[in-house]
DNA sequence: AACATTGACAACCGCGTATTA
DNA sequence: GTAATACGCGGTTGTCAATGT
């Protein structure tokens, strides 16, 4: 199916935004709120431009609450942590660190953090493409569709009840608790490690030439290929979780940094940290 | 002073997904 | 169920100021 562009480009601006636009852009969204529709949103601002255009200046630049410059250290060290856990995923990272915008953090990274993690030879690893992730992710999400579909299927054939009294549903049901009881068993071996977190990013535990002074677990990964088979493991079972549903992060929830992520965050590293450091795999 | 290069960041583009008709 | 539409995201490009030659 072909897709029509976003809006008409014929007679619309592009380019640097004028103040004057500044200006006509945060009115209309002050007095009508962002959630009118972004498509229709310049014409009746008296803008011309692309809605696109429109809601990447608000939500980047114009929003109130928007920090601009000056990361902090912790900022940094939160950004490199979450990357290393996350990848690109900008828009999730972001929702992490208040005040401070995906295409920010994403022009950041590539500015500066990349070239200082480089320069002290702590290039982050490099994750899986978040387009092939997304691939297994349709793929898992078809399936469960089609599961779903002979389910509710069944329901309105009166084959099977809505209370899950049948052998198939009660099945699904014991393979949904068994995966939460290994989501939750995860959680609790993580959380069995009491070790002392000192904030440094992973990558640079991660490789052997930057380790960091102020961790308790150094370990040279580089040195033992099991260990770099437990590495990659670890973000292979990250990278899963993440994408399997949002235990861990919930952005929306999150306006200023919400505590038990961040612990969540911090006990994953420690049990990263413990696995190596114990060289074996229990994934 | 003139030009080239680099760095920083704002903005654009194309794609995937969610929603609506 | 399907097509059309709108939105949001990540990757990339464009622009301009600062710096170097």
């Amino acid at each position: 199916m072909g897709r029509k562009p976003c809006c008409s480009k014929e007679g619309l601006k592009k380019g640097a935004w004028t103040s004057k636009e500044d200006m006509l852009l945060t009115q209309y969204i002050k007095e009508h709120g962002e959630s009118t529709g972004w498509r229709s949103l310049p014409k009746k601002a008296g803008l011309l431009r692309c809605g696109k255009s429109c809601r990447l200046r608000w939500v980047n630049y114009l929003k109130p609450g928007l920090k601009r410059g000056n990361f902090t250290p912790e900022e940094d060290d939160l950004i490199v942590r979450l990357y290393t856990l996350l990848g690109s995923r900008w828009s999730l990272i972001a929702g992490r660190i208040p005040g401070r915008t995906d295409n920010d953090i994403k022009n950041y990274w590539n500015t500066h953090l990349l070239k200082k993690l480089k320069a002290q030879g702590n290039e982050p690893r490099r994750h899986k493409s978040l387009r092939k992730s997304k691939e297994k992710e349709k793929a898992s999400s078809r399936n469960n569709q089609k599961s779903n579909n002979k389910i509710e299927k069944k329901k309105k054939e009166g084959k099977i009840s809505e209370n899950g009294s049948n052998t198939e549903e009660r099945e699904q049901v014991a393979k949904k608790t068994e995966e939460q009881q290994r989501t939750q068993n995860f959680a609790r071996v993580i959380s069995a490690n009491n070790h002392n977190f000192t904030g440094c990013c992973s990558s640079e535990v991660g490789t052997s030439s930057g380790a960091s002074s102020s961790t308790s677990h150094e370990v040279n990964v580089e040195e033992n290929d099991n260990k770099i088979g437990i590495y990659e493991k670890f973000h292979e079972v990250i990278d899963e979780l993440l994408l399997n549903d949002n235990w861990l992060f919930q952005p929306d929830q999150c306006t200023e940094f919400n505590t038990q992520s961040h612990m969540m965050l911090k006990e994953i590293y420690e049990e990263y940290f413990q696995l190596v450091s114990e060289n074996s795999c229990l994934f």
